[in-house]
DNA sequence: TTGTTTAATTGTACCGGTACAATTATACTT
DNA sequence: AAGTATAATTGTACCGGTACAATTAAACAA
């Protein structure tokens, strides 16, 4: 792991065992390149990193503060890799209802940059917290870049397979919002009503080569899911 | 204007004017150095605000190339300063229906880290794109920090007021979304019926030194609503 | 042709430095 | 006490450098 990554764990760490709260001080950028033994910009830039995931704002002349949202229930929409980051101590638990190998529609095909001779995965599972419908979900793999998957994989993480297992490394996703009513289909899936509302999110996920690897569409059971999204000034 | 922004900028519109695509590869940092006559830590960083905003994506032994999505229609949820930049050839107004001092309640401020005694601009309108409705806004402002509100501000841009006239910038912003259905009165609003589908976005808007300013709580009209939001790596 | 090794390309990590602007604390007035 | 100039604090912009890992291109072998 690099230095600046290891050095922004272990501030967050320090953040969360010495349970600051906002607006709270750390120590100074000097201080902390001694402490780590580490070299100004490598401070820098592990800081950098912290602002970005909304732990801290720093300000010149005056230090760096931890920055925190104090709303418990509401899901970062960015821990991408899944929830399990932004979930707390809360359990996420899938049911998988289809995993199967097929050539994609024009749509997801489209979406995946593929042609529609190429093979996929097609993934669908419904997704429970502490035992309540959060969302369904139909996802699309290039089967060219991931080449297997089965039923216990898809039950646990499949970003975590895809990144350990296939060494395959995420770099970008873009994520379509849009909120709609639910079909008699879709209200069967989370326990609704037809014409309840929903939110709708269809994501792409790149690799870090810019290839998309990954086309899900998820609808949201609409009393289960609540998120947070931390955003950083006028340059986002 | 800072150099590595003037720069990102510059590139931006380089990409725009030529037309560049999706995987379009751009001049490599060597090359960029020389021409903009800036060091290397400069250009890198002018790149990676780019990144930031979802603009380019860099490969490392590669190169440095053009990431775009290419749903027409969708705005971003991060053009923290209104929707402006994000919306293209098409026509943002408003329609103010209040404009007024008062004190908040507690859950205001709450939100907005002042006492129930400190005084806050209420703005209410509702906004229009291309004429059709896009939500309802109900938001405080501190007045401590905005001493000044009036109708014919209200109706532009409250935000480029904020920043140009006062001097004061935007730092970060903590966004609260939920799905739920529309009351009657919301309804009204939106010219919508009881019980429709809404995206509710509650939002504390904070400047630089990390006090909250503004709080905002906007319901979206479902049908004209589609939102975009370009993710970067695990750690976002 | 197809795979394999080697070399060139290219962005990123990390170092260490100077200058400076924003903030905060201090000393000094009035 | 209350404002005002002054100095100390502190993060950020920008420079220029070395080393290296990931990618791609070139050379080579089977």
């Amino acid at each position: 792991m690099l230095k600046y990554q290891q050095i922004a764990n272990e501030i967050e760490q320090y953040i969360n065992e010495q349970q600051l709260k906002q607006g709270d001080k750390l120590p100074v950028l000097e201080q902390m390149m001694s402490q780590y033994a580490v070299s100004k910009s490598t401070i820098t830039k592990a800081l950098e990193l912290l602002e970005r995931k909304g732990v801290i704002f720093q300000l010149r002349g005056s230090g760096i503060f931890v920055r925190r949202h104090n709303r418990p229930g509401y899901m970062s929409l960015f821990s991408t890799q899944g929830f399990k980051s932004s979930l707390g101590d809360r359990v996420l638990t899938s049911d998988v209802i289809d995993v199967s190998v097929l050539k994609p529609d024009a749509l997801v095909a489209e979406n995946l940059g593929i042609g529609v001779s190429d093979e996929v995965y097609r993934v669908e599972r419904v997704r429970y917290v502490d035992g309540e419908v959060l969302c369904h979900e139909e996802s699309y793999y290039v089967k060219a870049i991931v080449p297997y998957l089965n039923r216990e994989i898809v039950a646990d993480s499949i970003f975590d397979y895809v990144q350990s297992a296939l060494g395959v490394t995420i770099g970008f996703s873009d994520m379509y919002l849009q909120v709609d009513r639910l079909s008699e289909v879709e209200a069967g899936n989370l326990g609704l009503q037809e014409n309840d509302p929903t939110l709708r999110i269809e994501t792409i996920f790149h690799l870090t080569n810019g290839k998309p690897f990954d086309y899900s569409r998820i609808t949201y059971h609409y009393a289960h899911s609540q998120f947070v999204i931390q955003a950083n000034g006028p340059y986002m």
